[in-house]
RNA sequence: UGCGCCGUGGAGCAGCGGUUAGCUCGCCAGGCUCAUAACCUGGAGGUCGUAGGUUCGAUCCCUACCGGCGCAACCA
């Protein structure tokens, strides 16, 4: 059995999850359950940055330890995922052990290999955060610091370590030719080539005097600094430099799932460390888009901020909708490796055509025939060519298509070819057949017509599975398909073999006689 | 400034060298009644940012310009 290791970016606890971040963790789930479908073992890994300076100001606010501080947000992380129902087989904190344990073994065997010097580090330092302010942030403030506009910042010069990133420049290179998929999507590609041969400096990995943190082994008065730290994550978890055979076992990844602003610390940077240590690099990295906000009053387009007040939380949507409504609008709307935008307006109007009305609407037509006609039973299915209502479409070949779809995180064009050569020819299927009046004229053509459309929920069921796991589930458990093949067993290529229980059963969860709806409408403006 | 992305009917997106430029929403007109007033069919609406160029032929390739946006080392 193949194993698949994936892991999407690890984030700062300081702020609660918004919809850009669940972005990211949704196309990451997407692929690991299609990964699991094709019989992969997957090891899904996500978790929380939590070596930051940050940190123990924001607990020392709340008067927390920030043990305490950092494990209460991973807690609210992680609420927040599993309503996203993000299917994550580890979640790490920064701040465990075995984190702590793998970066110190990591740094040293660097600094072994002679790839780490100290130098000078020189900058605006606010004495409030304890921290160096970048050139940007020291602007946005005005030449004071932006969270202590009444302390003066000092031009402060500090000792500390530095990584020969600047010797790995061909080596780097050489890579990025040798794997032109390492970095996706092509665009991203580009721009960190054209980066790597223009200038490539050094960068300083360790910090002085904070007390949060993982000490430099061979100084400890240092700490190590947020990058070099953040990266290793992703070989901690495997269980690098406490559970060899582990590790082995996991190493390298197969992909990165991050954000397009920090494809260069995972394709630059992050390779760079690996070389040094004389790991394996890992075979991908994916740079997502990010979400925007349309501000519906006035047309306008922003970047999602706390400043501009129009950060919207995932568990908004999730309590006022559903899981699947805000999976469904991200994967269908905002293609993964571009940007996509945001707004409630849209959302409703994608939610109320493709999911009421479209999904929702079919799956109630279909159920309500066969319990008003048949009583939720119809004999021998097995015996009926389930393919009519797809007449020119060539199954498998379409399988394999969404299969190459999904694989490369291609989900805006799967959706739509599901919508295109599924969902819509079964609608068709039904007008053109008319099984309501054949009901009353020839039961069993009318019987045929419904096993036709029985079949379409059964392999819309399983190729919807990535995307929204629940409505699969409830398409597959509305008929007795479990007796074919147990919902857990099934993959993409099923979808193209028509299988049928001899006796199909409806055994959908009905309200007064009727299919419960799966996705009521939402009214417009509420 | 450097690098990158984008500009296609009212809105949001596909297409990326070759028959009448597709799709979703909205709008208009029919049809149907199994269904969450859902579904199906048809229609109106685009000189594919502008100007040149390459080509037998360009929305798709090249150049310039205009406009919008992103990144530029710790920002999802």
């Amino acid at each position: 059995m193949a194993r698949f290791f994936l892991t999407t970016a690890i984030d700062y606890p300081n702020s609660r999850p918004h919809i850009g971040t669940a972005f990211e963790k949704i196309g990451a789930d997407v692929q690991a359950r299609f990964r699991r479908m094709e019989g992969d073992q997957v090891f899904f890994l996500m978790g929380n940055d939590e070596n930051t300076v940050k940190v123990p100001q924001r607990a020392r606010e709340l008067g927390l330890e920030p043990r305490a501080y950092v494990d209460r947000m991973a807690g609210e992380f992680k609420d927040v995922w599993r309503a996203l129902d993000i299917s994550f087989d580890d979640f790490i904190q920064t701040s465990e052990e075995r984190h702590h344990i793998g970066c110190q073994k990591f740094i040293q065997v660097v600094h072994d290999r002679g790839d780490i010097y100290t130098g000078v580090y020189k900058g605006h330092y606010c004495n409030g955060c304890e921290t160096f302010k970048t050139e940007k942030e020291v602007e946005e403030g005005g030449g004071k610091c932006p969270n202590h506009p009444s302390t003066a910042l000092v031009w402060l010069e500090e000792e500390n370590y530095y990584f020969k990133l600047s010797a790995y420049r061909e080596r780097l290179l050489a890579h990025y030719a040798a794997n032109p998929d390492f970095i996706q999507p092509e665009s991203r590609r580009n721009e960190i080539v054209t980066l790597v041969e223009a200038e490539l400096r050094d960068v300083a990995i360790s910090r002085k005097g904070l007390s949060w943190g993982i000490p430099v082994p061979f100084d400890p008065a240092q700490t190590i600094y947020v990058w070099f730290d953040a990266l290793l994550n992703y070989m901690t978890a495997a269980g690098y430099g406490a559970d060899p055979d582990r590790f082995a076992a996991h190493w390298p990844a197969d992909v990165h799932v991050i954000g397009k602003d920090i494809t260069r610390f995972h394709c630059v940077l992050w390779p760079a460390m690996l070389m040094s240590a004389g790991l394996p690099i890992t075979k991908r990295v994916f740079g997502h888009g990010f979400v925007y906000r349309k501000n519906e009053a006035t047309g306008e387009v922003q970047k999602l901020s706390k400043s501009l007040g129009n950060v919207v939380e995932p568990m908004d949507l999730v309590e006022r909708f559903s899981s699947e409504a805000f999976r469904y609008y991200f994967l269908s709307q905002c293609p993964f490796g571009g940007d996509g935008e945001f707004s409630f307006e849209r959302f409703a109007d994608v939610y109320n055509s493709a999911l009421a009305n479209g999904l929702g609407n079919l799956y109630s037509r279909i159920l309500s025939m066969c319990l008003k006609y048949f009583g939720g039973k119809l004999e021998a299915a097995n015996t009926v060519d389930s393919r009519r209502w797809c007449p020119g479409t060539d199954t498998v070949a379409l399988v394999a298509e969404l299969r190459g779809l999904v694989g490369h995180f291609e989900y805006t064009p799967a959706i739509q070819k599901l919508h295109r050569e599924v969902f819509d020819p079964a609608n068709r299927y039904i007008t053109e057949t008319e099984p309501f009046k054949l009901a009353k004229t020839n039961l069993d053509a009318c019987r045929e017509v419904l096993i036709n459309l029985a079949e379409v929920l059964r392999s819309s069921a399983i190729l919807l599975k990535p995307f929204l796991p629940r409505t699969a589930l409830t398409f597959y458990r509305a008929f007795n398909f479990d007796e074919i093949k147990p919902w857990d067993q099934v993959s993409f290529a099923d979808a193209a073999q028509p299988a049928l229980p001899p006796v199909l059963l409806v055994t959908a969860a009905t309200q007064a006689g009727k299919p419960a709806p799966l996705f009521p409408k939402i009214e417009v403006g509420s």
